[in-house]
DNA sequence: ATCTTTTATGCAATTAAGTTGCAAATATAT
DNA sequence: ATATATTTGCAACTTAATTGCATAAAAGAT
């Protein structure tokens, strides 16, 4: 994936600095979702885990990045592909979630629509999936 | 629901203490999912903390509860209906997250099948919806 | 019922995620 | 280059979750 984190800046309205673009270009590196505390391993001498936090939840508002959560509660983060707006989130594809290496990968998949029982109205759907992935089912075969 | 925790105890070779049947007690109450830290509160004074969480992932394991993780990362249990067996969950149906009175609602509505990209195995699908549950709906039609 | 063995509980201490308030540093528009 | 608004870093704190260990309580045998 290529990234600008400058102009995401820019089309966001939000202030240029450097450490915003460094959580940008951390995240855009790979295609699977990074958690938190691996950004923090990564980041941690450059930015503070305040300002780490911070950058992240206003992505997040601002509908740059989407969250996922794993199993054990902790927060995953992929650039979000479709333009994603301020008030809705529509990543709404398939999240597969390897039990193996623990990785978050952001399917090309569709969610289905499934029909909400009368007087619940949705405002997002979030699947996830978890699994073997394609790598660690590879890894397995070699054995 | 009506649920004999003395009887869940036996059928999943427990053994009967009275903090392990209170915990079943507790979260059999409400149809909707029960956070952690709600349980905590309403137990905190007769179970210990440590033996709440140890209890709550054995009937995790044991297939008697299921976890649900909210947006916070905060787990919320449930008793599973279907009956899930220890290495395999099926609590295929959709979980409603209300974004307003934040309550996790097990929906009768089965999880649509998709299919995985070619070398992902997915073992289960977990979906969950946001958005406004019945009550809440309800209520703002009032105001 | 009592003893014995196994398992569960409670407690203290620790790890780690996430938040808040505030002073200093930095971006941007003038 | 300067002023103003915003962001950052730091310290301190809250809360979720885990670990080790001594004590307490089950369940089966006697």
């Amino acid at each position: 994936m290529k990234i600008d984190p400058t102009n995401i800046l820019k089309e966001h309205s939000l202030k240029h600095t450097k450490q915003r673009v460094r959580v940008l270009e951390e995240i855009a590196l790979d295609t699977v979702a990074i958690s938190q505390p691996e950004l923090e391993k990564k980041l941690g001498k450059e930015i503070d885990r305040v300002t780490l936090y911070r950058i992240l939840n206003i992505y997040e508002d601002k509908g740059i990045l989407h969250r996922i959560m794993d199993m054990n509660g902790t927060a995953n983060y992929a650039i979000c592909s479709s333009a994603c707006s301020e008030d809705h989130h529509h990543d709404e594809h398939i999240h597969f979630n390897c039990t193996s290496c623990h990785k978050i990968y952001c399917l090309d998949v569709a969610v289905p629509h499934s029909t909400m029982p009368k007087g619940f109205t949705a405002k997002t759907v979030n699947t996830t999936a978890y699994g073997i992935c394609d790598k660690c089912n590879q890894m397995i075969k070699k054995d």
